[in-house]
DNA sequence: AAAATGCTTGAAAGTGTTTACAATAAGTGA
DNA sequence: TCACTTATTGTAAACACTTTCAAGCATTTT
């Protein structure tokens, strides 16, 4: 009898006059029992409401079966759609998440993801804007395996599930050039890969592509926030664009709404292309143009692909590009 | 010298000539140890890389520093905005989160409450829209303490952070009734108390405080969802209603895109306030009026107050209530 | 009937910490 | 200097499982 109530595997054992090793193995669903005891067992298991410890479970096996999920904002419907993905693969899976909030902050990324590997997780999927050289030495430090989803290693180390954001940008520009040949880029912060190197020379590239040049007063730097792209109205209006690509949907949402308060008619006087294709560019009016990509499925490929790293199955790519588009809706002529 | 690269307490013992229980006793911050071994031992863990087993340390002290956090949708913005104060709040106090999703499913919340449990969580924040007999139930044989987030207890047996959404309902209608006389109430599921019970009650308190009969014909169920809301317009328009309350943010912002598109006037034709105050309110065109509450510290609080059940702390109240009010925008004349 | 094979089972050694408890060292006051 | 505290350290037993290895049996095979 124990002094508290928790009951054990070997509180088990002894009510069932069998091994402890023989109820780890039907606990375990393990073949190599007879259908007898297994039966025994398992009446013991009802009877006493044995629940195994996984804590416990995890020291003796090694596995935890639980991955980490480092997301840098939880209320941007981007990544949550991402995480939504990520989260119905792994229950497929039997995985349990930790999810961290990084708050894009390059410091705590770093101290989320040592916390995740103390807590011994079988693996990672990294979201964020780009990967510090701080983050890259944590990862390959460790032996615990790393997904990236939604966000680009420009140096092609890690697994990954992306879609081809420059080439995107390039389809937009083309859009937008059929009407205007002043386009802003509305980018997030430059320092991050994904803005500064991918869309910037995607940004570049259609430009050229369309015989337009490429002036930096037309590339406005912001947060992903609504507000941000709300305050933002005023400095484009000035710039003389007539249309823009914006890096993200909350941003583009309040750039859209910054607008139109002031007068300027959406897509008539201006028109927008978004980047995230999230529920957020079908709540604004007129909704908004995208380029479109398979949010869910960024984030259920990315956790299929860690399951796959992680029973050490083989891999046929190492960093899987999605098919992307352009949802035509109301914010494009 | 090890096998694998692992490096254990007991490496770092060895190492700097002391025994397990000194290096655990530095790495822990006890004050027990002389300034010069703590030197010593803090030197070697440098060295050596040392990191602690979070998983090993769990079973020790039967302490995770891990909280659970089960979420019905992490791409609703309500619930993902309150995640974001527990999450914030959780950093704060050391604590890890595994969030774990319900999916809005009574038998999925339990699995999902179970496997926190085995996990060793000491705490649980519970988000839903109602209490099931079977969740109470688990909560109730398992000693780990659980705080309710945002989720109505109409038994007051758990610890609970809320808003009065009865009250908050019938304000709503008493602004509604100004220029209104049909008021419809677009209801998430009527089995979720938060809706069945506390909601319709207010609506229908309301109602009477303002001289105005209920109507079954003015209550409409649906799910959360921009679609549900989107679908519901037609309804709502031959149910002559020039008004109504909606009990979701994403629910809303589809109602009022689709009575647009059908030529109804916002706010001019019909009033809307909606029940979340999450960023979707705002993006929307109008942008919509919404019963005003704290999401945030909604979260927060709810956290604080499990890390002072947790750390067997006074509790001052078990349920909080925070204050709510009605933020006036465009969807309301 | 002996030998070989295949199932079931149990004993015991991990897994990496924490934490009594005991032991030793270092002060302190008389 | 001695007895008595107090501070510092070490020993070893948990913690609740998994897993390897070997043993015990019941079947087959020859």
């Amino acid at each position: 009898m124990n002094t508290d109530d928790t009951v054990t595997i070997y509180d088990v054992a002894r009510e069932a006059g069998v091994s402890m090793a023989t109820v780890s193995r039907v606990v375990n669903g393990n073949k190599n029992v007879k259908e007898n005891t297994r039966k025994k067992v398992l009446e013991v298991i009802e009877r006493l409401d044995y629940r195994p410890n996984a804590v416990a479970r995890g020291l003796a096996s090694k596995k935890t079966t639980t991955v980490g999920v480092v997301i840098p904002n939880i209320t941007n419907s981007y990544f949550a759609t991402l995480a939504k993905g990520i989260d119905d693969i792994a229950e497929m899976y039997k995985y349990n998440i930790i999810l961290t909030n990084s708050d894009e902050d390059d410091d705590k990324e770093v101290a989320v993801v040592n916390s995740l590997f103390s807590k011994q997780v079988d693996g990672v999927i990294f979201m964020g804007y780009h990967l510090t050289e701080k983050i890259r030495s944590e990862f390959s430090r460790s032996r615990t395996p790393v997904v990236l989803a939604g966000t680009v290693d420009v140096d092609h180390q890690l697994p990954s599930v992306n879609i081809d954001y420059k080439t995107a940008m390039v389809d937009a520009i083309a859009v937008l050039a059929k009407n205007n040949s002043k386009i802003a880029f509305i980018s997030g912060p430059l320092l991050d890969d994904i803005n500064g190197k991918v869309r910037l020379s995607g940004y570049k590239e259609g430009l050229k592509a369309v015989d337009l040049t490429y002036s930096e007063g037309l590339v406005f730097e912001a947060k992903y926030s609504y507000d941000d792209g709300y305050a933002l109205a005023e400095r484009v209006i000035a710039s003389q664009a007539t249309a823009a690509i914006v890096a993200g949907d909350e941003l583009a949402a309040g750039l859209l709404n910054g607008l139109s308060d002031k007068g300027i008619r959406i897509p008539q006087d201006f028109e927008i292309i978004t980047s995230d294709d999230s529920q957020v560019s079908r709540f604004t009016r007129p909704n908004m143009t995208s380029i479109s990509q398979p949010l869910y499925d960024l984030g259920a490929i990315s956790m299929r692909m860690l399951t796959k790293i992680m029973h050490k199955e083989e891999l046929e790519e190492r960093e899987v590009l999605l098919a992307h588009g352009i949802s035509k809706r109301q914010s494009t002529k």
